[in-house]
DNA sequence: CGATGAATTGAACAATTGTTCAGCCATAGT
DNA sequence: ACTATGGCTGAACAATTGTTCAATTCATCG
């Protein structure tokens, strides 16, 4: 497109001179709604870009009670929308936030490719960083989900930090604990596994147990989740299910995953939940009660739900929120 | 204030969250109306900064064509708008970007304390040049006339650089020539025009000839006016008249007046006219013209009369223009 | 202690901005 | 040549943002 020009002339007359939509149609014979749209492009593209002086940040009373609570690192609130819609974008955009503070100059990211890790993508600016390298967690899922396969997750994530990125040549869930073992016994994934595992740091999903709160639990049998339950899983991690003491629940599911056990992906040092909603709470509350995750991003609703805070508001009155 | 980190945290939930102005007031339990007023105060106090990242200039071709019209410097082109006001605005934020770009370090810089020259105020960010010194082209005129004398215009632009100004101790237009003599002489007057005379820069309007083109012009009587049209004035800068062919216009009202004659200030090497509207483009192309003046600061409307062109245009049809 | 006036508030209104949808145009494939 | 297909357009509608104005609060002064 080589309309980079009239965007940015089109930018130029309404942010710095402040004039209409329409008033910039009628100097330049364009219709108010093509201005609109380059005008909306022009955002988009970066070409606009929107400075805030100021260190203030709305949400840090949440994140200050998440961090105190929990003991993390760090934590990130973004707001909650009664459009989920808008909720999800909202949190991969303090997604992308978080990885743009976190993601070192050198080593390896490992990434649980999960949907809520696939909402920070569309938010993340082409930021050089060609020494590092993103590695899964484990290996990947086979449908199509919100538009979205773990291949293309790894590769979008990989090219907007310019880096290399591994794949895990294995299912997530193989259709036996037999299968599981071989291929965990392959020598590409244990190569791929070890990286994972010596990784500076995760970035993960976590899920609950109901279904809808996550790609996998969704994948399974009623017989397999009942089964979960029965054996106190709360919630899980790239398919590696918990219960409330954060201990990994053993048995015939447990042994088809591949992918880096709890104990394993605990040996990183650094590790960042990235899940929110109501579904997700009892699962989020136990792995950052239990230290499986140190770091979280999540929405305002949620983060509200963990702390038993209820506002965000300033002074008097709150009133009805997203 | 100590608003401050209300409005940063405003600002934030607005143009980073991209929440409305409703549910930031819902969720701080603030009305809407008060969000909107925060937001406008943010961007007023400059928290909220917009960069445009294009080289694109919406005028360039006006601006383009006036500098090989008149054999300019550089020329700085803003919207007209129906509204007057905002033309002014429009102007004044124009010459804020010249003054910007042309402000030296160190050294002096000639001011003609003119209406035109007022408009630039209120859209000078702090910036601070503390070797720099403005000093008035010439006397100050009596009355208020816009809300705006000559002192709290010099002090204004002073403050807004951090920088020293002085002030010449006399009105622009004494009442008779004999007086004008006696201004002229006192040792204060001289030193501070010998000042003014040495500039690096000169910022002045352009006035012309009808009632309502200058604060000057107006203040005049009509045998006055009739007595210098007579002469072959066309316009004026800072109380010098001129004629078609940019020489000054000698006279009893001409001996009356205590500042920079037109050959001095043609001394100095950069010379900005910021000046606009129908009744002033005439003064405005003889003072380009002849040289008077090098660079110019005009809106769109008063470029296209000078330069003869129609369009800012791209493609096909041209509309209404402001 | 009440009067006065400036500053602040939000409801109602006005203007601007954003989105949807049916129609149009161009391209490519029969 | 004829028609799908997909992108592009702007009119009409919907939502958001901006402004005005009367009411109210609050501080100051008599």
């Amino acid at each position: 497109m080589e309309s980079r020009e009239l965007q940015g002339r089109v930018a130029r007359l309404h942010y710095q001179h402040g004039m209409t939509h329409q008033e910039i149609g009628d100097l330049l014979g364009l219709s108010r709604v093509k201005v609109t749209r380059l005008l909306a492009d022009a955002r988009r593209a970066g070409i606009v870009e929107i400075r805030i002086h100021s260190s203030s940040n709305p949400f840090e009373d949440l994140e200050t009670a998440l961090v105190g609570r929990y003991g993390l690192q760090q934590a990130w609130v973004a707001p909650s929308f009664a459009d989920a819609r808008r909720t999800w974008d909202s949190v991969g955009m303090a997604g992308a936030e978080c990885l743009r503070a976190l993601v070192p100059t050198t080593g390896t990211v490992a990434i649980g490719l999960s949907s809520s890790v696939a909402a920070i993508l569309p938010h993340l600016h082409p930021e050089p960083r060609p020494d590092i390298g993103f590695v899964p967690l484990a290996g990947s899922w086979g449908g199509m989900s919100r538009g979205m396969n773990p291949h293309e997750l790894a590769l979008k994530l990989g090219s907007a930090f310019g880096a290399r990125t591994y794949h895990l040549p294995a299912p997530i869930l193989a259709s036996t604990p037999e299968a599981g073992a071989a291929f965990r016994e392959d020598p590409g994934v244990r190569e791929t596994m070890a990286l994972a595992g010596g990784a500076d740091l995760l970035i993960a999903g976590v899920g609950g147990m109901d279904r809808a709160s996550g790609i996998l639990v969704d994948a399974l049998s009623a017989a397999e989740r009942t089964q979960l339950a029965a054996d106190g899983a709360v919630g899980d991690i790239s398919a590696r299910f918990f219960d409330t003491d954060g201990r990994g629940v053993p048995g015939r599911l447990d042994e088809r995953v591949v992918g880096l056990s709890l104990e394993a992906l605990s040996a990183i040092r650094h590790r960042v939940a990235v899940s929110f909603g109501p579904h997700k709470v009892a699962a989020l509350d136990t792995a950052l009660r239990t230290g499986l995750m140190n770091m979280v991003v999540t929405d305002v609703d949620t983060a509200k739900s963990l702390t038993g805070k209820t506002g965000t508001a300033l002074p008097g009155t709150e009133r009805k929120s997203g």
